[in-house]
RNA sequence: GCGCCCGUAGCUCAGCAGGACAGAGCAACGGACUUCUAAUCCGUGGGCCAGAGGUUCGAAUCCUCUCGGGCGCACCA
């Protein structure tokens, strides 16, 4: 990977470290090995770029105030020829690096060569991971918890792959068990209903219009002809019926909402193969069930879950535990070396005794990484709506794709951690749409692409990289001086960084902070600076700068899934 | 009762895996378009980082407790 912040860091710690080696062969400070430091920007421009705190770190066992520390150390700096121009000791004991202005003008050379792989890292060197998310229940629309997960899971899954990750994205369909029967039983009731029988949608069973309506339709195309056809083999007629349309609308929705998945996972076909009786099996092989009550039950707590679980109900019917044992464990079958599930925070109790079960089966527990996420909280009308399904007035992701599109949506969501309790006023989403954030850092996209059109009616070339020399490529780059460029240039050099930290700490909204700042820069730049100006040379280092943050403001964009428009 | 998450500016949230005076957007107020898109920029005001202890040279960040909010603790998924 082409870093040039990783770099500059990597020679300052050099530079120190040859500095403090020297200092202890020369017997002024008494160390027995130099400490883990690190090299960081400081908040404040005074600080310079770069800072080390070394000297207090060492402080103890040098018996020494860091101050002095490091004075010693900065004494015995060698700095010729390295870019830096100033080296201070300030504050506690900071060492700061004060550096050529110009020092990371060089990223946009790098940026303009590698273009959309401008970012993208070896971290994870291949390694197999899948990240399961949404799994929304499909008995019927999704609503705005899992529009929240989709956002979510989809970026995160692409920062692992601009990381190195070989990513695979699942989704795991829940169409087996009890919820599946009460869709038959809605469904059943819903059909009755509409043909002029009495007929009452059971406890626990789904009041949606969405219900009503695939009923309609049905009888639409094939009439009144299931009142005399047995009720259990009716059920399953409708429910096969209406599960196949949801899972078709799911799978729009989604696409619509940009997010499109590898795998689509069936529950019931862990229960057709077999394989939920088998993981079954051979965790009672393994000596972690008993009986009770009728029930077959995992022994959890023996894996410091409170209570243990049940696995077969008194009705001989497997628990969703038992089958989500089994999707896992056939997970890491398919050769999987990374789990990551995305669930709600509604599910946060079931993540010791997933564990649990991986280490009953003798799989490594750690290999599975559960991000919880918490519930997304709507208001409408300036009141809390209820998301639930079952009430039939949740809004849906389709509701919201419609209302306030895809990329604000998509934006917004990923602007959070996964565990901020999040606000979604819905009036304002819609109302300030054009407010909306997105469209600041959208805006910064289309405005380059603008200036790269009147660019080009103007015939003036983007100098590519065999058009100039190497010396002269980097005289241009170095007339990129005044303040505004300075700081577009560092952000530009931040984004390999920003990448790392998203895909180490699972935390794709560093991403779309990281745009925030890249756009806000580029605003900033552009209020002050004029990129087609009647100095050719100025204006050809200009060009390179402005296409250099578009190129970046497209790769970030390409991770959180919005679009990056030409005009707006 | 037990467990997980959260509590930072009027509002929504950052705070780069402990660092130097706590940031951004929105909202409020005042400025900037004869020049590449003003969906922009520049400036002003606004904070005992919920509270109390502790660890540390140094805490919004780590630990403990208290208070407040959310979510779990089914032979539902």
């Amino acid at each position: 990977m082409k870093d040039v912040k990783a770099w500059m860091k990597e020679r300052l710690r050099r530079i120190t470290e040859d500095a403090l080696r020297r200092a202890i062969e020369e017997g002024a400070l008494n160390l027995a090995k130099i400490p883990e430091f690190t090299i960081e920007v400081p908040q404040a421009k005074e600080h310079g770029d770069f800072a080390a705190n070394v000297a207090m770190l060492a402080a103890r066992e040098a018996k020494m105030p860091p101050r002095r520390i490091a004075e010693i150390i900065t004494d015995r700096m060698e700095i010729a020829g390295s870019g830096v121009e100033k080296v201070e000791v300030a504050g506690p004991g900071f060492i700061n690096f004060h550096l050529e202005p110009t020092w990371a003008n060089g990223v946009i050379r790098i940026i303009l060569e590698e273009k959309e792989n401008y970012g993208r890292l070896d971290i994870g060197k291949g390694k197999k991971v899948q990240v399961e998310f949404v799994s929304a229940n499909p008995t019927g629309p999704m609503h705005m918890g899992n529009a929240r997960g989709a956002a979510l899971g989809d970026a995160l899954a692409s920062v692992l792959e601009m990381a190195g990750y070989d990513v695979t994205r699942e989704f795991y369909i829940n169409d087996a068990g009890n919820q599946i029967e009460n869709f038959g039983l809605s469904l059943e009731a819903r059909y009755l209903e509409l043909l002029g029988y009495e007929s009452q949608i059971p406890e626990g069973g789904y009041h949606g219009e969405d219900i009503k309506d695939h009923m309609r339709e049905l009888i639409e195309k094939e009439g009144d002809r299931f009142l005399s056809v047995d009720p259990a083999e009716r059920r399953a007629y409708f429910v096969e019926y209406a599960l196949k349309k949801n899972i078709e609308r799911m799978k729009r929705d989604l696409e619509n909402f940009g997010v499109r998945f590898d795998v689509w996972f069936s529950e019931r076909s862990l229960h057709e193969s077999g394989k939920v009786d088998e993981v079954i099996k051979l965790l009672t092989e393994r000596g972690y069930t008993y009986e009770k009550d009728g029930a077959l039950w995992f022994k959890a707590t023996e894996f410091g879950v409170p209570k243990d679980e049940v696995l077969i109900r008194q009705n001989g019917m497997p628990t969703y535990f038992a089958a989500d044992i089994a999707y896992h464990k056939d997970k890491f079958d398919r050769g999987f070396e990374w789990v990551i599930d995305i669930w709600g925070a509604d599910h946060h109790g079931h993540v010791p005794r997933m564990k649990g079960a991986l280490a009953a089966l003798g799989y490594d527990p750690d290999k599975l990484t559960i991000i919880i996420m918490q519930l997304v909280r709507l208001y409408r009308n300036g009141e809390i709506a209820r998301m639930s399904k079952r009430t039939g007035r949740a809004v849906t992701l389709a509701d919201l794709v419609e209302e306030v599109g895809k990329d604000a949506a998509r934006f917004f969501f990923n602007l959070r951690g996964a565990d901020t309790h999040l606000d979604f006023d819905l009036d304002l989403a819609v109302k300030q749409s054009e407010e909306n954030p997105v469209y600041y850092v959208q805006y910064a996209h289309a405005r380059i692409a603008s200036i790269l059109r009147q660019a080009a009616q103007q015939n003036v070339k983007v100098p590519e990289k065999d058009d100039l020399a190497p010396s002269e490529m980097e005289r241009l780059l170095s007339m990129l001086t005044c303040e505004t460029e300075i700081e577009l240039v560092k952000k530009l050099a931040d984004f390999p960084e920003t990448i790392r930290v998203a895909a180490t700490t699972l935390s794709p909204y560093r991403i779309a902070n990281y745009t925030l700042e890249l756009a806000s820069a580029f605003h900033s730049f552009y209020n002050v600076c004029r990129v087609l100006t009647g100095d050719e040379d100025l204006t050809k280092a200009r060009l390179m700068l402005v296409k250099a943050v578009q190129q970046v403001l497209k790769n970030a964009f390409k991770i959180l899934g919005i679009s990056a428009p030409e005009r707006m």
